[in-house]
DNA sequence: TATAGCATGTAATTAGTTACATGATTAA
DNA sequence: TTAATCATGTAACTAATTACATGCTATA
């Protein structure tokens, strides 16, 4: 069975305990989302294609009325986890940034469009940066409390990240409005 | 007509003078195509699209047997362009890493391979700076020749971004290293 | 008692890549 | 003469989002 980068964000999601597709996909949106995004229409037909492939094992945990399935590592899917880490397959990596695109043409505008542009840039990327230090009492607990190291680095890495993007717009707000200035 | 990113990165291409389907695809892949990219199978067809529209305009330009179309923009067309760029709507951005997301999960494997991981992204974020290095009196010529200013800036960015990613992975392959050592 | 959150899933749509098919021209 | 590049386009496929449909449970 060919496993999707997808596949791949499920099975690590269940690496340290069993987990139903809804709160996978809620774990996902409170942290890989950043760089991997997963939806409910991927999230359960993979659990079940996973399931089939022996992958995960998925058991009925039925709460009264309400229907409720916890799915957890098979040895094999840990196995397939931790050799996907390893392995040394091209790492490929994708930036589609609207921002950017506009920038890149922005000759057509006058100055005064082209320092709108940056400064919604920057902004986006402020807010984006502070939506990611609200999920860091997260990232903070799992450490603490289940020993992972990686969550946190990966958020504080965003972090700066957001940071690097911001800083990069306050230069270009600069550059352009010395332009425009005197 | 419902106007997709793809459309504005044709329209941009074609905002200093007339290109085949052709050309705007050899433009974006040393251009655009680190944050955009484009492949025939969009172009063709949403040239296409766009000339209905009135947005563009093609002319046979045959040499002898060999087919060739150029398009230009029309003030129509023109006018979307610049609105777009001046244009308000939230600017959207996503970043998809595989090796942030393998890194994310990291816990699961032992220093040796953490280490691994780190250091292949770093060598993928030097090779593309390398890449985007050669590119450079593409754009310097952009500017020279043509007054325009923003693909050489955005190129300058591109190449910084390269530089913050590899510099991140060389802490990370320290902090790693400090806990595999002694 | 009503709303937010928990929970599962499918259908339709959109976006985009890859592979294929064809053929002309230019430079080594 | 042959390989690289120029040139156009379609078909099949894959990935992913969005909207829809359903219903339970806890809490304010």
């Amino acid at each position: 069975m060919e496993l999707s980068k997808t596949s791949y964000v499920i099975l690590g999601m269940l690496r340290t305990r069993t987990h139903t597709g809804y709160e996978i996909k809620s774990i996902v949106d409170h942290s890989t989302r950043f760089f991997w995004a997963a939806s409910y229409g991927q999230i359960y037909p993979e659990l079940k294609r996973l399931e089939e492939a022996g992958l995960v094992k998925g058991e009925a945990e039925a709460q009264g009325a309400r229907q409720r399935r916890s799915f957890s590592l098979t040895p094999e899917g840990r196995r397939e986890l931790e050799d996907w880490i390893s392995s040394g397959e091209p790492l490929r990596f994708e930036l589609r940034h609207e921002g950017l695109l506009r920038f890149f043409f922005a000759d057509v505008v006058d100055p005064a469009e082209q320092l709108e542009l940056v400064r919604d840039m920057r902004e986006m990327h402020e807010r984006t940066r502070t939506e990611m230090e609200a999920i860091r009492p997260h990232a903070e607990e799992a450490r603490a409390e289940r020993g992972q190291e990686f969550p946190l680095k990966t958020l504080e890495f965003g972090i700066a990240y957001q940071e690097f993007m911001a800083d990069w717009c306050s230069r270009m707000e600069r550059e352009i409005h010395k332009e425009t200035g005197d």
